[in-house]
DNA sequence: CTGGCCATAGTGGTCGGACCACATCGGTGG
DNA sequence: CCACCGATGTGGTCCGACCACTATGGCCAG
């Protein structure tokens, strides 16, 4: 189609004039992966769509493949682009999980008085996630918020408390209707996270009163009070996140 | 030091088994990403330190320096870590900002029903942030919020408003007391998120309508009013928000 | 004709080496 | 004592080769 007869520095100066971005800024890569998140918004680039191979896109971009990976390798870890071997290079679906997965990285690298402010953050949503779904929860899906509050209370290992804890708390947020939302509150309590703040909460005997806490939950749910659940949930969060304060504070 | 005389794929099996990590799950720079973030985690790497280079990192992990290359870029781009060319890579404060940054991609990159998830999300996170502001601020922060409001009213380049705007909610969310929140509202408000917003919205003359509801709420905040700082900011994120589901849903 | 198998071409993944651009630090000369 | 400047080390870029995997199509047995 477009061949670039120009060197290898080349990348046509008309060209890269035409575009009127700037002509040199940062790294290559740097250009190079706002280059392909333009593509993106600019509509270039569907969702789910298969993009020129490495050695292409390397070449329409007057760089080496090296740099071109690079950009593709920082996207990828974005949950812009996904690469299959021996397949190609896609987009993702672009939907709040495909973006919001990078959450959990941050979560997991908080520490100090940030991750009190994290834990703040996710009270806040949590509670108005609650809220909504006491107001929006249908029947079969309140079941299935009901199965894992009764699962996690039914065993007594940790690894499947948290599990259970996890999918409680998820399933609220989806019947809140904002998958955006659920898709943060989702890396907000990442595995690791979690793990890392209970592994120090549980030993002060907390599980009964956890276990109150979600039944609280799910009663408000299931009774369509929002302001019940938002209350319940905001407790819930509040416990762990003054704990977590007194635990970081005197330091 | 130590060399690896075995093949290709080989990975001394005597140093695999001795981190104790999976021997071998995805790609190698995958693993490469997930032994420096555990470096991180783990403390050993502190922030702001200063890391090995990167040939002796790649030849830590026994990988060639192209995928290390690559994991470093991908934790760049993350927000993790910092390359400055000539001097060496070193671990960023690991604060709110650095890591929340790729939240603006986030917010670029989000289109259709999600865009008003997420200004949904805003509108909660935002509401909250002002009503802790209308408690907590300072005298002189209140100044600066003010100092931005009628510079906002006192231009009518849309580029000038538009800055004045991002600073107007920036000094407010900070005034809450919580950086992360603050890094977050500022990547849900990134200035193309916010452009593509406008682009139309303010054509239809809501520019005297932003224009009272941001004095409403600097209002609520020079009275100390938390529960009226929250509704007057939930009314002006909702106001965008309602304009662009009415946009996005018949579409 | 149909079905499964396999050679093959094409793709991303990895590697090693070379060179360039920049920052830093130390010595040197003013 | 300070300004300059070269050497050294670092990240940034490029190249070419090969490996691992997928997908495609033709071939052969049924």
């Amino acid at each position: 189609m477009d061949e670039t007869p120009t060197g290898p520095t080349g990348e046509t100066e008309a060209g890269a004039r035409a575009t009127a971005t700037a002509p040199q800024k940062g790294t290559v890569t740097q250009r190079a992966i706002e280059r392909i998140k333009g593509m993106i918004s600019e509509g270039l680039l569907e969702p789910g769509q298969r993009l020129p191979t490495e050695r292409d896109l390397a070449a329409q971009l007057g760089i080496s493949r090296s740099s071109m990976r690079e950009a593709i390798r920082a996207l990828t870890v974005l949950g812009v682009l996904e690469a299959r071997h021996g397949s190609g290079i896609y987009v993702t679906q672009l939907e709040a999980g495909d973006l919001l997965e990078t959450f959990g990285v941050v979560a997991d690298l908080t520490r100090g008085p940030r991750l009190v402010e994290l834990l703040e953050v996710r009270r806040i949503l949590e509670s108005t996630a609650t809220a909504l779904a006491a107001a929006r929860i249908t029947p079969d899906r309140l079941a299935a918020v009901e199965k894992h509050l009764t699962a996690m209370n039914a065993t007594d290992d940790p690894e499947e408390i948290l599990a259970h804890d996890l999918a409680f708390h998820r399933e609220i947020a989806v019947a809140a209707g904002n998958e955006t939302m659920a898709a943060i509150l989702d890396g907000l309590s990442s595995r690791t996270f979690r793990a890392r703040v209970w592994r120090g909460y549980q030993e002060e005997g907390a599980f009964a009163r956890t276990r109150r806490e979600h039944a609280a939950i799910f009663r408000a749910l299931a009774a369509r009070d929002p302001e019940a659940a938002r209350a319940a949930a905001a407790a819930h969060v509040g416990e762990v996140e003054e704990w977590l304060r007194s635990q970081v504070g005197p330091s």
